[in-house]
DNA sequence: CATCTAAATGAACGCTCGTTAATATAGCGA
DNA sequence: TCGCTATATTAACGAGCGTTCATTTAGATG
């Protein structure tokens, strides 16, 4: 029999279970099983193991964060700084959510310090867009006045840091108490960071 | 032949390489070799592989941080805050970066949503202590007058998170240029919180 | 010195792993 | 309709895995 998309179903088999059981705890035949087939058909699509991995890595290097997380909308609360900071947080907390996201974060955590994955997964670039996003937003709005001065680098680190560790507590169950839970630290986090810049 | 602490080298061993290459991607035979013993001689120390991965995660968990981190002089210097925060911070990515300490955190890291850790391990367990610990001092030094009156927990977050992205960030390598750059983030960052905190 | 025991060895087990090769089959273009 | 190509299956490979077991050895105890 022949099927349709195999070549993505395995992928996103893929990272169901290197997210899960990392890379060497995922088995090909785990993964053709879950999809179906059997695992020598896999490499009618990949030519090993390996390749897999990377091609997963290279699909979310080319996702770009800003288009998910900034929007035209969001932008204009800018000039009420608090609300915009709030809802930035929270569009950013429910990005690195959504459900491949969360995996591919999975991943990243798991994979960065071991052999495959220390060459190509490291935080530092996985924040680097998003941060380089938030400190052109945050250097406009000192420059505008709405904020106070500061570094703007700092200012998307502040920012950014806390809600990328409060993702991560959460990365593993997620039922609606621990959701609530995870946004009472996100807005305590906002207002912090709001009394810390806001013009005296 | 005969060694001595056998026991010991086994764990220190695994630890090396669990924070590697992972639980799955670590072998028995591997540790064994590498403390110069063959793999069946592990079974008289340890009944299964599981085992040592427990009895690595209790030994650290017994493990208690405030001795290592908070010490008399430090909290001497509570009543100048610029200088306590700035040698807390350091204290603190210090504390992270000791190598035993650092191999626990990439263990950490990478088995927190596997089947074998996610039981035992959490981010959110491990930096339980240490936000506690600095909750305490900081709720003191807003009662002091020292600095602004907010939520403890708060502050002891705000303070930690970023110390701690940081710290994770610069967990695989780390050459003098590297610990440099990171020196630089962390100083950044404390004076950041100092400006948040600080009586006006 | 003889004995006992803790700790090592060497060989083997059943299993799973990633990968390959030979073969079958479905669907599309000529 | 025929045959080509992409995609599947079945079977097998060598290697490594965790673990067990019978045996040897070293060092402490009497």
């Amino acid at each position: 029999m022949k099927y349709a998309n195999t070549k993505e179903r395995i992928l996103n088999s893929a990272l169901d279970f290197f997210s899960v059981n990392g890379y060497s705890g995922a088995s090909i035949r785990q993964i053709a099983k879950s999809i179906g087939i059997r695992e020598s058909a896999i490499y009618n699509h990949y030519k090993s193991k390996e390749e897999i991995f990377l091609a997963i890595l290279s699909q979310f290097k080319d996702k770009t964060i800003s288009g998910e997380v900034i929007s035209d909308e969001l932008l204009d609360e800018a000039v009420y700084p608090e609300i915009f900071f709030s809802k930035l947080a929270k569009r950013l907390f429910d990005h690195w959510g959504k459900p491949d996201e969360k995996k591919f974060l999975r991943l990243l955590l798991m994979e960065q310090f071991t052999k495959i994955g220390n060459k190509e997964l490291s935080t530092s670039d996985y924040l680097k867009e998003i941060l380089k996003v938030c400190a052109v937003i945050f250097g406009e709005m000192s420059k505008n006045g709405v904020i106070k001065k500061s570094d703007p680098a700092l200012l998307a680190f502040e920012f950014c840091a806390p809600v990328f560790l409060i993702r991560t507590e959460y990365l593993a169950e997620e039922d609606s108490g621990i959701r609530r839970e995870a946004a009472e630290k996100i807005n305590a986090h906002v207002s912090f960071f709001w009394n810390a810049v806001r013009l005296k």
